[in-house]
DNA sequence: TCTGGGGTCCTAGGACCC
DNA sequence: TCTGGGGTCCTAGGACCC
């Protein structure tokens, strides 16, 4: 008995989900912006044609853009993040043996759904989700997980499969469509290794499927190995419904404006560690230990460049946004010199452990009763900046961020923040 | 003028220990 | 004066993903 693994993924997500709450953007090419409004990090199939590409630098397209009416959206997480889960609501609404892969993908296991045709159940789940949450989705089915990922790249390509595809119902054909997928599509492949691959002769997925593992192994490394057997339908990489805890957490921006002066970039690190520390504590963790990097813009060759980083230990291992605050400056006073203009600056907390787990201090024990009052503390904070917007709430060392806050010029309006009290939007096209 | 942000895994090499 | 070998842990760097 195989199994079979399903790739949903949300076709064009970002752009998708500004379509959901503005009809009128139905057909119309849209682009969306990384943070700051720097590159193009979505496009509607519209914009595609068009000919801009992926993670190109907006300024090079713009006027291309004002020419051809193109709609621009600056990036609207906290929107995307909500859509994401309703998605993944609904799949789950299907099968309990889902893992979210990513914001806009999930792989589930279709292995024991018993008297159906496997397709047949996607095209369902793809109207179903369509229907309820107004995002179309591709999904493609395999045996593993790399073929199911090259399944919904062909499905995608290939309008008349309705953006549902089984490799394994293709018969005959399956290889020809493996041939013409390059060896840097394949999941797993990326820039580097393509390159080599295909000086070796290598150049489709066919062609790596047909590879010898023992000679990539040698050649490359375990992981390029592993995916040769998940192309020949051997299953390496199973279904990860657990989510482990994240290891790290960091935040980290660049500048509206470069930022000069030592006091505003004190701010943009509080801030930023102050929303690190939420996260943090979301995951019910503590952080061992903080890093905190800045660095002066790498493209522009008219000014000198500098980038510098210091780690510090956290004792004890903390959830607090003043402790890792106060270590956070700390940091940054070693490493920042006057006269730069920087451009991006981040905090990351490292050595994670779970929260209930407190080592004894070296002096004294834990006041256990100020321990919980400070609990208590950070939940109401948590609480409110969640319900009420990130800021509410926020410490006198993070500033009002005028200094140093990003560029955001096309966001889209306001139905972002209190998903639960909006109406449901339907695409205007669904039954 | 304008160039994103947030993660993971694997490996090599050094420090340290017995 | 000679000067081993193996294990573990940590870190940095390189590759990948969306």
């Amino acid at each position: 008995m195989s199994r079979v693994f399903a790739l949903v993924d949300c076709n064009n997500f970002y752009a998708s989900c500004e379509r959901v709450f503005d009809p009128s953007l139905a057909s119309r090419p849209i682009v969306v912006l990384s943070n700051n409004d720097g590159c193009v990090i979505a496009r509607s199939n519209e914009a595609k044609a068009l000919g801009i590409p992926m993670g190109a630098p907006f300024h090079e397209f713009k006027r291309l853009a004002d020419h051809d009416k193109v709609e621009v959206f600056s990036s609207n997480y906290p929107l995307y993040g909500d859509m994401s889960a309703r998605v993944m609501r609904t799949l789950a609404e299907f099968t309990p043996d889902v893992e979210i892969y990513s914001i806009d993908e999930a792989f589930i296991d279709l292995g024991h759904l018993a008297g159906r045709r496997p397709a047949d159940v996607a095209r369902e789940l793809a109207q179903r989700v369509r229907r309820d949450t107004g995002i179309p989705v591709s999904v493609g089915l395999g045996p593993t997980k790399v073929l199911a990922k090259a399944a919904n790249r062909i499905a995608k390509r290939n309008p008349e499969t309705g953006g549902v595809l089984d490799l394994d119902a293709l018969g005959p054909h399956r290889d020809a469509h493996l041939a013409q997928i390059d060896v840097k599509d394949v999941w797993g492949i990326g820039r580097r290794w393509s390159k080599r691959l295909h000086e070796d002769g290598i150049h489709s997925a066919l062609d790596l499927r047909e590879a010898d593992p023992h000679l990539v192994r040698r050649r490359f490394n375990v992981v390029v190995e592993r995916i040769v057997h998940e192309l020949r339908g051997f299953s390496c990489l199973s279904l990860e419904q657990a989510v482990p805890p994240k290891q790290r957490i960091m935040t980290s921006r660049s500048f509206g404006e470069r930022v000069t002066r030592y006091e505003d970039m004190r701010e943009a690190i509080s801030a930023f560690t102050a929303r690190t520390a939420a996260k943090l504590r979301e995951q019910k963790s503590r952080a061992g230990a903080l890093m905190v990097f800045i660095q002066t813009s790498p493209f522009n060759e008219q000014e000198p460049f500098y980038q510098n980083g210091a780690t510090r230990q956290v004792v004890p291992p903390a959830r607090d946004s003043g402790d890792l605050i106060a270590v956070a400056q700390d940091a940054l006073e070693a490493i920042w010199k006057d006269g730069y203009r920087y451009m991006k600056a981040g905090v990351m907390l490292l050595d994670l452990s779970p929260e209930d787990v407190v080592q004894e201090r070296l002096f004294g024990a834990v006041d256990n009763a100020s321990e919980s009052e400070r609990t208590k503390l950070l939940g109401v904070l948590d609480g409110l900046n969640e319900k009420m917007g990130r800021g509410t709430l926020h410490y006198a060392a993070e500033g009002d961020g005028k200094a140093w806050k990003m560029r955001q010029d096309h966001r889209s309006p306001g139905y972002t923040t209190r998903w639960g009290e909006l109406p449901i939007a339907r695409a205007a096209d669904t039954p």
